[in-house]
DNA sequence: AAGTGGTCTAGACCACTCC
DNA sequence: GAGTGGTCTAGACCACTTG
């Protein structure tokens, strides 16, 4: 930088601090310059400039397109945490759902999915791989694992594209009770970033769920990965 | 790397992924080799390295400390999403919980808060900062806002080191009623890292809430920051 | 072909901890 | 002082998009 070398704080953060300024001149959806030619105004190794960008790329404000360039992101869209369909909960708010099957196969149990839909190790399970879309972008990468003794029928009554909540209510006459979900957060692997068409390395929203009927026996477990940088998540508090 | 150039799948992630096995390998706590000597027994620079072990430090599987080592981390502490206590939720699941508190002042709100808080702009209101301990070590920044206004005698009814959810319902007569909370991923600011001893760039867990009482009028609302890789939420889903 | 973001190298210096 | 992780530079090549 030309002044303040300012100790204790790094350089790309106070690059960071003076983009951000930047960003709130230029509106939504608005293109940033070039990141060697941002590298060259504000005197810094292009290292330097990435390394701001990718922060605020992580925290939503930027969004990077490979051989397009950087672009001002718009806000995040804020999903309800609840036992709600996906399709419902995004409809209500104004947006496009949509949902893509990556895969629909049967693996055997291992000991944590065992003891978590209450089967025996080795046992069949049926895993629904699905990548979910908002107003066409891919936001999340939902993995749905179900005991294949339990639902033995559920191949031939899934529609892949239809909604399976409602599959399982409406057809199987799955009664949903309590639920809880654990909700952290996890660098994405390469599989998952190209699935979700997301950079490397994009910290994300990881939601485990296990659903349970009336009786307390356990539907179904799912692992959902959201783009930190798209996607927010409201709950309730009671009291 | 020596062997396999495996196009499409960056360098960093396989060193990611080969230092997953050798993390398995040693025990909890184990020091891992310093990270120049890693670079050179795996035939990477020290920047794909450091990438690689960003990323097992931003899930939650490492813990890099500066003039020391870099070690294998424990698991992440789950906290329960609700309008309990920290204290109690802590002690519940056998951690020594604890609190700083960083400042305690008055400001006034700008339109943001002010809307919240159901005041008006300019309003005084109090900001508390604290900084929540787990077994002594930083785990979360939680910033409270209150209308001076409606609780005028806080400041010499609060025991900065006490409970303010004790303080508020059993000295000052406040009945909680519902909250609502969001959630999502964000970057750690330099001085936010440096107060929960942070790296840099850390993906972080914030959480924004609304306390109403059962009056339905806001009683707080609360920014509480959490490290990413030491902590996660747990939610009950209800139908 | 040109320009963009994405990855990677080699080397440097700083800040911190421990001896 | 030696060794560790943290930051930064200058330069290179790759992958992708657009003309």
């Amino acid at each position: 930088m030309t002044e303040k070398p300012e100790p204790g704080v790094p350089l790309h953060f106070v690059v960071k601090t003076r983009l951000i300024e930047l960003l709130d001149q230029l509106g939504e959806g608005a293109a940033l310059p070039p990141e060697r030619s941002l590298a060259k105004d504000f005197g810094v190794s292009r290292w330097t400039m990435r390394q701001a960008i990718r922060e605020l790329t992580a925290d939503g404000r930027l969004r990077a397109r490979q051989g397009q360039g950087t672009f001002v992101a718009t806000p995040k869209l804020i999903q309800p945490l609840a036992l709600v369909s996906y399709t419902e909960a995004l409809r209500a708010q104004g947006h496009d759902p949509g949902r893509e099957v990556v895969g629909f196969d049967q693996i055997p149990a291992d000991a944590v999915l065992a003891a978590s839909l209450g089967i025996a190790e080795d046992d069949a399970v049926y895993r629904l791989e699905r990548v979910l879309l908002a107003d066409g972008q891919p936001i999340g990468l939902e993995t749905t694992y179900l005991a294949v003794e339990r639902f033995p029928t559920l191949r031939e009554v899934l529609r892949p594209t239809g909604s399976l909540y409602r599959c399982l209510t409406d057809d199987l006459g799955v009664r949903f009770g309590e639920g809880e979900e654990v909700v952290e957060t996890v660098i994405a692997t390469p599989r998952e970033a190209e699935l979700l068409k997301a950079t490397q390395s994009l910290p994300m929203l990881l939601l485990n769920r296990i659903s349970r009927d009336t009786d307390g026996r356990t539907i179904e477990t799912v692992r959902s990965l959201f783009r930190g940088d798209r996607v927010g998540f409201r709950a309730t508090l009671r009291p």
